[in-house]
DNA sequence: CAATAGATCATCT
DNA sequence: GATGATCTATTGC
């Protein structure tokens, strides 16, 4: 798993609708004290920034959003209804605030770690199939893991995933009750562990 | 199975 | 003071 290369800066130098459909397939590790854990992202959804009223930079810049409008390729991490952290990645250059939500991984290492922070969790395909369960997973808190960068060794990478590249297929973004028809939800056709 | 209520707080108005 | 890029438990058919 350490073998695969991050996904470099460039990668993420790009609007967020043409990033986000390329991290499906994509590796998440994140190490925590308790250890490592790890999932292929086979749901995501783009938010655009300044063009985007769904989106958190749509209002500019603020505390809760600095990261946003910073350079891409790092983590930004908030925590909503006051219960759940959702994480996501930064993209665009400098100055302009996309992101990619992160939205369901596929489990692929440290399922028992997983187990342990899910309790709830019933079923494998039940362990990062939200946004809020993915994070609680892997043990991501907007607290410790707001704006790391995501495109070297550090706590929290994403790696590029292995071939054969998956079929992706596009959807209306989930959760939001404006531009809720722009089909920025990119999810790989037929994976179990995909959100509700 | 579908619908709905409640949890709970940082952020923004 | 209102509002969420959610999840779970519970109720009702």
């Amino acid at each position: 798993m350490e073998a695969l290369d991050p996904l470099p800066r460039d990668f993420y130098r790009r609007p967020p609708e043409i990033v986000a459909p390329e991290l499906i397939g994509a590796i998440i590790s994140y190490r925590s004290r308790t250890g490592l854990a790890a999932g292929r992202i086979v749901e995501c959804e783009a938010y655009l920034g300044a063009r985007d009223e769904a989106a958190h930079a749509y209002r500019g810049v603020t505390e809760r959003t600095r990261v946003l409008f910073g350079p891409p390729g790092y983590s930004y991490v908030y925590l909503i209804y006051g219960i759940y952290d959702c994480l996501n990645f930064v993209t665009e250059p400098e100055g302009s605030a996309g992101c990619v939500l992160i939205r369901a991984l596929e489990p692929l290492a440290g399922l028992q770690l997983m187990q342990r922070r899910r309790t709830k969790a019933r079923r494998i395909e039940d362990l990062c199939s939200g946004p809020g369960r993915l994070t609680q997973a892997l043990g991501i808190t907007t607290s410790r893991d707001y704006g790391l960068d995501v495109t070297g060794s550090g706590r929290l990478s994403v790696r590029r995933g292995k071939a054969p590249s998956p079929v992706v297929e596009v959807t209306p973004r989930i959760g939001i009750n404006v531009c809720v028809d722009w089909p920025l939800r990119f999810v790989e056709v037929g994976s179990r562990f995909l959100s509700r």
